[in-house]
DNA sequence: GCCAACGTTGGC
DNA sequence: GCCAACGTTGGC
């Protein structure tokens, strides 16, 4: 099983947006960018887990927990003109970009600040965390996943 | 709202 | 295929 990390942008799409869908579940749509892409189309399998990441917000950071419950398929959104992710190099016929579906596990109590991940020497290797990084889809190592569950014990919803 | 870092586009 | 110009991301 492998572990990730989501980013959305709360005011888009935030953690409570997923948990007050039928299911919790909702696919996720508008990556357009060929690495997170990847990592979604290539590498996500069901059943791995990710954390949900809200961004350019007031407080950065992870808000809760999510797993894959359906494999890539290509993101319809690019194929709506009317839609803020159309792309029309994008075609049924030829999909440029995908998609996963993901379910809400779990929502923290607290947002777990960037700002506090980032005094944890424990997770100085964090993908999120490198310099420059804008990837809205990063890989998470299942030390550095279980260490910030551990940091949540005892404060989960 | 600023701006640094990065990705993409497109002329040549 | 180089690279300057431009657009986007996202913390602050």
């Amino acid at each position: 099983m492998n572990y990730w990390l989501m980013k959305s942008e709360p005011t888009t799409f935030s953690i409570d947006h997923l948990i007050h869908l039928p299911n919790s579940t909702d696919h996720w749509e508008g990556v357009r960018n060929y690495q997170a892409r990847n990592f979604m189309r290539d590498n996500m399998r069901i059943g791995d887990q990710a954390f949900f990441y809200h961004s350019n917000c007031e407080v950065p950071g992870i808000v809760g927990i999510m797993d894959i419950v359906q494999e890539s398929y290509p993101d319809f959104t690019a194929f709506d003109p009317l839609s803020n992710y159309y792309d029309p190099k994008s075609t049924p016929e030829n999909p440029r970009w995908f998609m996963v579906s993901v379910h809400a596990l779990q929502k923290f109590d607290k947002t777990l600040s960037l700002s506090e991940l980032k005094t944890y020497p424990q997770l100085h290797e964090m993908v999120l965390l490198r310099p420059g990084n804008r990837l809205s889809v990063t890989p998470v190592s299942k030390k550095e996943w279980q260490f910030i569950l551990a940091l949540n014990t005892g404060s989960q919803s």
